[in-house]
DNA sequence: TTGTAAGCGTTATCAT
DNA sequence: ATGATAACGCTTACAA
């Protein structure tokens, strides 16, 4: 149990005194850069390390970005904070991360563990219930800077990082009418959320293009579980004109829906041609493989972390930015594809 | 951007000493009860929130654990996490969560970010590649407690977390033997890690248990992902006498091997019958669905996290109490039952 | 280029 | 039951 080094025991050994030490390790331009190195390197041989807490209190900034997601457990998640990390580590901040777990209740709880953190700044992707942004309006008094991503709340001084969902509604809609669907069936999720509602925007835009009809029947707005998937598929078995073409907003609740109909004797993709949403890795595993929307994580993560640091910064104002759009990509695979 | 309340304001107006706010608000035994009252009222009215950093400073401690995962995009780690979090919130602790990603090199840089950061504690699960636990001297050296979870080594004066998993993988194999199999196959990642070793030995006890002969072909180490399932499908296709049974340690790859398996023209279960680990949701999406190995990831986060913390205050030392096991369950889907 | 000293907001020791 | 005060380790005017 060694006692911890502070600047004040390497400013004793060199005979310097403590604020230079302190600038010289913070790289101050004002310091001989000969010092500089004697420094250093007796901070290194002493075993050194910044204690973060007295350095905090002393600027008044945490160094610390809180992040806030509906659930840890995807794969596009999972990298989404890793470009967040990576980001971070290199730009010297660090990461609390919290799940909502979709429930707006905990999504409140966690907004105040946040805030009582004093994170210098907020990156959120909102639960499926989130209605409003009240419950950061103590980070937005306080001037505190947030960035959501992929489920967002449009909101003045407050940049979204997002995709096209309607665009991607529309193409993945696009690309089942293209390989001959002409009664296309969408599954979604709760519509208070951008990615859903927009992604149904999208789906009723493509088949107006193409002049198909819509019909309420078409559209089942669920909780995109697996239970869902097996419930419209036996949904679909009841009705008086099936259809040909199902487009979920999410893979693994469309995969559970397919493995359902395929138990049921229905042909993919001859029967029902089948397009997902996020490209999980089960789209690759599964028979027949899942045409999907694939986005990148990675680039997500990232662009916010950056973008939030460097508001902080003072490199970038994000309340004039406002909406950041990233590209994503249909994945032709062999659920929807006909032999036509 | 109004300024933070401090202790002194709320002393200022109460016509009181900081230290008695102080003592107030950490529901110290010796301060009336009365003007306990009348502080917390006027603290929350005032909307006053402790300044951590001040406070750890003083104290010398962060109430801060960190844990180190692999990944955090599966449904088990999510699981844990949630545990992890639900603990530590109770406890007034703050997570900070990193993931390595497999990476040694990166469990490593975590492990420099977790000391540089404070932690009271560590709670970790380790990278599929790590041999040893010397990067976590730093810790020890201060005598910064850490428990090991799920991806252990052990290690005296250090608490581990796991299933028993060299009778779950025991019991995996033994219900193929009972649904018929003579022939069975292994595929596992690597037994650097005990999570692996222990499955294969699991497995290896069963066929000497049972009669059964093993082979080197018979056994095979990959990193457990999709191109893995696809490409042991592939080699056992090219077999003279290939197995009538699959035991996989990874729900996904064992997922993605048996949709290359089935593709091939092999019936599961009748000419291969599978199990695999964890329970994924994957597992139950899959046509046939999938016969795994359940464990509590909740229950796990949730003990890890507190047997930290009670360690942290004095209730538990945990290099007394060295392993915990937690129970699993075999759970037996379609993939493995035989119509006898 | 370096040093002095005050102060960030708490908590703990010692008084009262 | 409450108050005065020093200390935690760092940064930053201001001085030299």
């Amino acid at each position: 149990m060694e006692k911890d080094v502070t600047i004040y025991d390497i400013a004793k050994l060199l005979q310097l005194s403590p604020a230079t030490v302190s600038r010289a390790l913070n790289d101050h331009p004002a310091i001989n850069s000969n010092t500089k190195v004697i420094i250093a390197s007796k901070a290194k041989e002493m075993g050194y390390r910044s204690n973060m807490f007295a350095s905090n209190l002393r600027r008044q900034r945490t160094s610390t970005i809180g992040v806030i997601v509906p659930r840890l457990d995807s794969a596009f998640m999972s990298t989404v904070l890793a470009g967040m990390e990576k980001v971070a580590n290199e730009a010297n901040y660090n990461l609390i991360i919290s799940q909502s777990l979709e429930s707006f209740k905990k999504e409140v709880a966690n907004t105040k563990t946040m805030f009582d953190s004093r994170v210098d700044g907020l990156l959120v992707s909102l639960a499926s219930d989130t209605e409003n942004l009240d419950h950061f309006n103590t980070f937005f008094r306080k001037g505190i800077p947030m960035i959501l991503f992929d489920r967002v709340i449009e909101q003045k001084n407050c940049t979204n990082i997002v995709i096209d969902n309607v665009k991607a509604g529309y193409e993945a809609t696009a690309h089942l009418i293209d390989q001959g669907c002409r009664r296309i069936m969408h599954i979604t999720g709760s519509i208070k959320r951008n990615v859903y509602a927009d992604r149904l925007k999208g789906y009723r835009l493509a088949l107006m293009d193409h002049g198909l009809e819509g019909a309420d029947e078409l559209v089942k707005i669920t909780n995109l579980t697996r239970e869902d998937g097996v419930q419209a598929a036996a949904d679909i078995q009841q009705m008086n004109s099936p259809p040909d073409g199902l487009f979920v907003a999410s893979d693994f609740c469309a995969v559970s829906c397919m493995g359902a109909l395929m138990q049921a004797g229905v042909s993919i993709p001859d029967d029902m041609a089948v397009v997902g949403f996020n490209d999980d890795p089960v789209a690759q595993v599964i028979q027949p493989s899942l045409t999907t929307i694939h986005y990148p994580g990675q680039e997500m993560g990232e662009i916010a972390a950056q973008s939030l640091i460097n508001h902080l910064n003072g490199l970038l104002r994000i309340n004039t930015t406002n909406t950041i759009l990233l590209n994503y990509e249909l994945i032709v695979r062999k659920s929807s594809q006909r032999h036509l």
